[in-house]
DNA sequence: CGAACGGTATCGGATTTTTCGAAAACGGGC
DNA sequence: GCCCGTTTTCGAAAAATCCGATACCGTTCG
C-alpha cells in the first residue's frame, strides 16, 4: 500500500494539535479514523512517529522530520491547485534569452518544448555566447534574461540571479579503469592520470579553483572544446577528466562505456541558474519564463 | 472532493506515455481507473488537462503545467518517504551560528525548538551581531555558518551562500490612512508623508537603493532600531514606512491595528538565506543544521 | 489503594469509493 | 463507408474507509 495525501492531512493536523482525538474535531472525522491513518504512515515509512501519552501524543525525531516533508508536501499541492485556469493564455511577447554552451545542449532543450507548448504567445530567442558576452548583453539591455553557469557570474551587483539546478562534479573514466577498482579516490589520484581539458563554459578556470586548494595538478594531455570529443577520448582510455553530471552520458558517440565516481576531495557544483538585469524590471514575456522554468526545475535540486 | 496523490500519479503516467491505456499497463490497473483519475482531476482543476484524439492523449496547455506541478509534489513525496529511518540520531557536535538582528527575533525562533528536538546531540551556539562582523567571524573560522539577509552580503567571493526565504516588502499604515483608499500607490505618494526609518539589519541602505531609482526621497520624520517601535509609531498615525511581511504583525504592543499595501515600484524582497566559508567544507553538525532549515523553508519559498 | 478521567487502540458493520471488464462511442486513415 | 485503435460509459464486484462503541492505558485525585 501508498501513502496517501489523506494520511498526511490527518497526520498533520494530529501533530500540530496535539492529540488525536482534537484533531478528528477539527478535520470533521471520528477519531479513530485519525489513528488509523498516523498508524498507516508509521508502517509504510517504519517508523514511529508520534509517542502516545496520557495527556495526546508528542512527535517523536522522525516525526518532528516528516512533518515538516508533509508541510512542503501540502503546499505543493495547494500551489498546484491554486488557480490553474489563468495558465497564462493571454502573456504574449518576444523573451530574449541568452544561453552559454552547457546550457544550451544540456539544460534548455529539455524544457523550451514545453514553454512553447504552454505559452504560445510568447517566443523564445535564443542567443548562444560565452559569459561575458551575455554579461554584457544584459546590462546594455539587448537581452532580457540568461541561463547560465551563475557560479561564474562576474557582475554581481549589476545583475540579479538565481540558482535552478546544482550538478555535481564527478570524475569520469574509461570501463576497466584500475581507479574504478581502487577504495576512495581524491585528485591527488587524478593527477597520476592524463587528463582531458574541456575548455568552454570557463571549465578550465573553474577547474583551476578547485586544484588550487591541493599541491597536485592535473597532467592535461588534451584540451577541446566538445563535450562530445571529451565523452570519446575518456572511453577510448586517453585520459579520465572532472566533469558535471548533467552533461554525464554513459556511452560515447562510438558506443564505449563511460564510468563514474565521486571524488573525496570537496570539488564545487555546477550551477546552473539564470541572471538578468537588477534594476529594471522584468519584461512580462521574460517574467513567465523565468516561473515557467523556476517550476520546470523545482524539486530537482 | 479533494484532490489525491493516486491521480496525480495516474494523470503523469498518462501524460507520459500519451496513451491512457498504456498508462494503465504499465500502472498494472484498468483503462477505465486511469480515465476516472484524470477525469476527476480535471473536474477538480475545473480544467481539461488532455486532449483526446484518436491516436491517444495530448496535453493541453493546463495539463502542461499541471504536469511539472504533479511531478514535484511525486518528488516530494518520494523525499519524504527516502529512509526516514537515517534521521540523525547519530549527529553530535556544536554548531555556531551568526545571526543578525530581523534574523533572530523573526525568523530563527520558529526552527529553533524542532532542531533541537530532531538532533538532541548537536548543540546551536548561537551569536548575534552586524553583517560586517559576521562575515568576518566566517572568514575567521570563528563561526561555522550564518542566517542572515544574504541581499545584504559583502563578500561574495570568500562566503558560499543560498537563499531561505523571500519576504516581499509592502508598505505599512495606520488603520484609517488616506492611502489605503487610494487606487494605486507608489513611492511618490509614499514621499508626501511623513516617513519611520528603521535601521537595523542595514534596512536604511536597502531602501536608500530602490529609492535612488526614483526622483522621489522620502521624509523621515523618525529613526529607530526598534521594529517594536516602527509598529507603534505607524499605528499611531506618527508616520507610514516599508517593510519586509516576516517582521509584519498587525497589531503594536499597544493593541492598535497595523494595515498593510502593496506599492506599485519595484521594491527588492528581503531574502533571508544562509552564509559560510567558500573554501572549507562544513562540519557535520553544520551540514546537519544546513539541511535541516533548508527542509523547513521548502516550499514556502 | 482504587475509582474517575482523559486520552488512544481495536473491532465489526455500514457506507462510500474505487476498480474492473465489457460494451458503446469516437475519430482518423484507407 | 468500414476498420482499427483509442477513450468513455456503465453496472456489478471488490476494497477501502469511516463510524461508533468498547477495550485499554496511564495519571490524578480522593
Amino acid at each position: 500500500m501508498s501513502i496517501s495525501l489523506k494520511q498526511i492531512r490527518y497526520f498533520i493536523a494530529a501533530a500540530e494539535s496535539g492529540r488525536i482525538s482534537q484533531a478528528a474535531v477539527e478535520l470533521n472525522v471520528s477519531q479513530s479514523a485519525v489513528t488509523a491513518a498516523v498508524q498507516q504512515l508509521e508502517t509504510i515509512l517504519g517508523v514511529r512517529l508520534l509517542e502516545r501519552h496520557a495527556a495526546g501524543v508528542a512527535l517523536t525525531r522522525e516525526g518532528n522530520r516528516f512533518l515538516l516533508h508533509g508541510r512542503n508536501i501540502m503546499a505543493a499541492v495547494a500551489e498546484a491547485v491554486r488557480e490553474p485556469r489563468a495558465a497564462g493564455a493571454a502573456v504574449t511577447g518576444t523573451v530574449r534569452v541568452g544561453v552559454t554552451y552547457t546550457v544550451s545542449g544540456y539544460f534548455l532543450p529539455r524544457h523550451h518544448a514545453r514553454f512553447a507548448s504552454s505559452f504560445p504567445g510568447v517566443t523564445v530567442s535564443l542567443f548562444e555566447a560565452p559569459r561575458d558576452v551575455i554579461e554584457q548583453a544584459l546590462l546594455d539591455g539587448a537581452l532580457d534574461i540568461a541561463v547560465m553557469l551563475v557560479s561564474n557570474l562576474q557582475a554581481r551587483d549589476a545583475l540579479a540571479s538565481e540558482t535552478l539546478i546544482r550538478s555535481r562534479r564527478r570524475l569520469w573514466l574509461p570501463a576497466e579503469h584500475p581507479l574504478l577498482r581502487q577504495g576512495r579516490v581524491g585528485l591527488s589520484d587524478v593527477a597520476r592520470h592524463p587528463y582531458i581539458m574541456l575548455t568552454v563554459d570557463e571549465a578550465g578556470h573553474t577547474a583551476g579553483r578547485y586544484w588550487a586548494l591541493t599541491p597536485f595538478r592535473p597532467e592535461v594531455s588534451f584540451r577541446t572544446s566538445s563535450v562530445e570529443s571529451v565523452r570519446s577520448m575518456v572511453a577510448a582510455g586517453m585520459g579520465v577528466t572532472i566533469l558535471s553530471d548533467l552533461v554525464y552520458r554513459p556511452w560515447s558517440l562510438e558506443g564505449q562505456r563511460l564510468e563514474r565516481r565521486q571524488v573525496e576531495d570537496d570539488i564545487p557544483t555546477m550551477d546552473v541558474g539564470l541572471a538578468w538585469r537588477a534594476d529594471t524590471e522584468l519584461t512580462p514575456a521574460a517574467r513567465t519564463f523565468r516561473e515557467f522554468v523556476n517550476l520546470a526545475c523545482a524539486g530537482q535540486g
